[in-house]
RNA sequence: GGCGGGUUGGCGGAGAGGUUACGCAGCGGAUUGCAAAUCCGUGUAGACCGGUUCGAUUCCGGUACCCGCCUCCA
């Protein structure tokens, strides 16, 4: 059994992993507040985490692991938008619950599971479990911890005394060195709302308290225990959560189930800059994952990026990663487009991710297989690290929650660019199909385009290319296209000048070729010819 | 103001109290008719100032700068 050493915030120091039952190992993300798509930022945590949650489904087994990653549906910030743009919540966070989604499969992000099934179970939304959170609140008062005042609910910080131990903040120094204006009915200036009252304006439930809604750290502290149980492995997060958020969800739990442990383990990742800077709306520098994904940035190469930087460091996001990863990850494809991945991932991987997820170390196996042509090898260590691609090279960009046919539509769409374009993974022109407008005619017409252009591109002629309609098959159209400009008899007439060392004429041949837009390697095997991007 | 993280060679980025990290780029060479690819070789880096030590980039203290949380844009 692989030991798994993983830093623990709380006893800030790495610990083994020893689960509770290890036929179901159980972890917590908190997942987004649904108003508005997922940046960038939101986005690291999410895939720093599934290479645990891979790792952990390698160790134990897929049905042996349960990852539980929420959805914050009830919330101030999603009411402001609703009013803002005029429309109901329910549409708002159905909404951007499917963007996410989308995103982060974009990502390879492997959806959550309870014991290896994948159900929406899995990723609770808030508003499913105000019944519970209710019930949790009932306990906290009855035992004390918390108290009624003025329509609230609140959490009484002084009834828990290691509170303030996850985030290594003492009651007494932040009470010193609070700037906000405290609310009068709070006992103690650090105490928090669990409950509060809801106006008619504003999304709210029946409760012992009047007609309200939850506080957001209850939320996640209700969901992790109806799913995970009072007490479960791991809960993960951005380290910007750790507080009030994690803290909070830490009292509260504890003090609602004091014989239970709550998360063994508490793990945080650090934050993302952009170009050595703050990620922010006022710099310039925000963006989201759609942003990049729709710009080009294959869903891929930003996780390769992400994977680079060590989960517990700072990771700045450059442009020169970028192309580093696209390269990267261009060679691979490359590498392993014909090979079938080896039966057993290498050990080295494994022991690189129980490490402390050490993510770098891996890729620098990765980089090792190879130069060293263990091509087998670093087929599976980029399967199992989510990091593969199909021969489409844009799987990974696929939404899922199209229709089936258009979903063909645009995947026939992808491999045809790749066929025809140029090879290099993770780079794709912007989508000829503006969103929204997304159809299996559209996606047709853009591949006719494609192989248009393509074939222009070859030098064949316009009287041919006009007789290139959307109901040929791509076959016949390439077939015709490859005649028109016979790059085999050009590269076989180079093949003989080069055989009566006439070296003259053979590059004079090399370059009429690469006027067609065709770039010629001479390798051991014989002259191989493929497309470049001007 | 309080608490926490970071600072490594041109760029990215690890581990380890003493031995080459590694990758990319660069440079030199080999090979190839040329090109590409490939191969070999090549870097006295560790923000700054002190301390502990036989020895520190690695431990401790301080300083500077960057970032985060404390103020529900992660």
């Amino acid at each position: 059994m692989v030991e798994i050493r993983l830093t623990d915030t709380l006893t800030r120091g790495k610990v083994d992993l020893a689960p509770i039952d290890p036929t179901d190992v159980r972890m917590y993300l908190c997942g987004p507040t649904v108003y508005d798509r997922a940046h960038l930022g939101n986005a690291r945590p999410v895939v720093v985490f599934d290479v645990l949650y891979r790792l952990l489904r390698y160790v134990y087994g897929a049905d042996h692991v349960s990852y539980v990653r929420n959805f914050t549906d009830v919330d101030d910030k999603i009411n402001a938008r609703a009013a803002a743009i005029g429309r109901p919540i329910r549409e708002i966070t159905d909404e951007t619950i499917g963007w996410y989604h989308a995103d982060m499969d974009a990502l390879g992000a492997l959806r959550p599971s309870l014991r290896g099934e994948v159900t929406p179970a899995a990723e609770p939304r808030a508003t499913d479990y105000i019944a519970q959170m209710i019930a949790m609140i009932q306990e906290l008062i009855a035992d004390r911890h918390a108290y009624v005042a003025e329509g609230h609910v609140l959490f009484d910080v002084r009834s828990f005394p290691a509170y303030g131990r996850l985030s290594g903040r003492s009651v007494d120094d932040m009470i010193a060195g609070a700037r906000v204006e405290v609310a009068p009915f709070k006992r103690d200036s650090m105490d928090f709302v669990l409950w509060k009252p809801s106006d008619a304006t504003t999304p709210g439930w029946e409760s012992p308290w009047g007609r309200g809604r939850p506080g957001w750290h209850i939320e996640c502290s209700a969901m992790a225990s109806a799913l995970l149980g009072d007490s479960f492995d791991i809960h993960a997060g951005g380290i910007d959560l750790q507080f009030p958020h994690h803290e909070n969800e830490l009292a509260q739990s504890r003090c609602a189930y004091p014989d239970a442990d709550f998360a063994r383990i508490w793990l945080h990742n650090e934050m993302l800059q952009v170009e050595g800077k703050k990620m922010s709306k006022s710099l310039g520098n925000f963006f989201t994952v759609r942003d990049l994904l729709d710009q080009g940035v294959a869903g891929a190469v930003i996780r390769y990026v992400f994977l680079m930087t060590h989960y517990r460091k700072p990771m700045d996001w450059t442009a020169d990663k970028v192309r580093e990863g696209r390269r990267t990850l261009a060679d691979y494809a490359a590498q392993t487009r014909t090979v079938a991945p080896a039966d057993q991932i290498a050990p080295g991987l494994i022991e690189a991710l129980a490490d402390d997820l050490n993510t770098s170390e891996y890729l620098r196996l990765l980089k090792e297989f190879s130069k060293t042509g263990r091509y087998r090898d670093l087929k599976a260590g980029l399967e199992f690290i989510g990091l593969s691609r199909t021969d489409t090279g844009s799987a990974i960009l696929d939404e899922p929650d199209m229709p089936d046919d258009v979903r063909n539509a645009r995947r026939d769409y992808a491999r045809v660019r790749a066929a025809v374009w140029h090879d290099i993974a993770g780079d794709h022109p912007p989508d000829p199909v503006q969103p929204g407008d997304e159809s299996v005619a559209a996606y047709q017409a853009a591949i006719c385009q494609l192989v248009r252009d393509a074939a222009r591109h070859l030098g064949v002629q316009e009287r041919v290319i006009s007789s290139f309609d959307t109901d040929s098959t791509l076959t016949r159209q390439l077939a015709l296209a490859a005649d028109q400009a016979d790059i085999p008899g050009l590269i076989d007439q180079r093949r003989r000048a080069r055989q009566d060392k006439d070296y003259a004429l053979a590059d004079a041949l090399r370059v009429k070729i690469a006027e067609l837009g065709i770039e010629l390697r001479d390798t051991a095997a014989g002259t191989v010819w493929r497309g470049v991007q001007d």
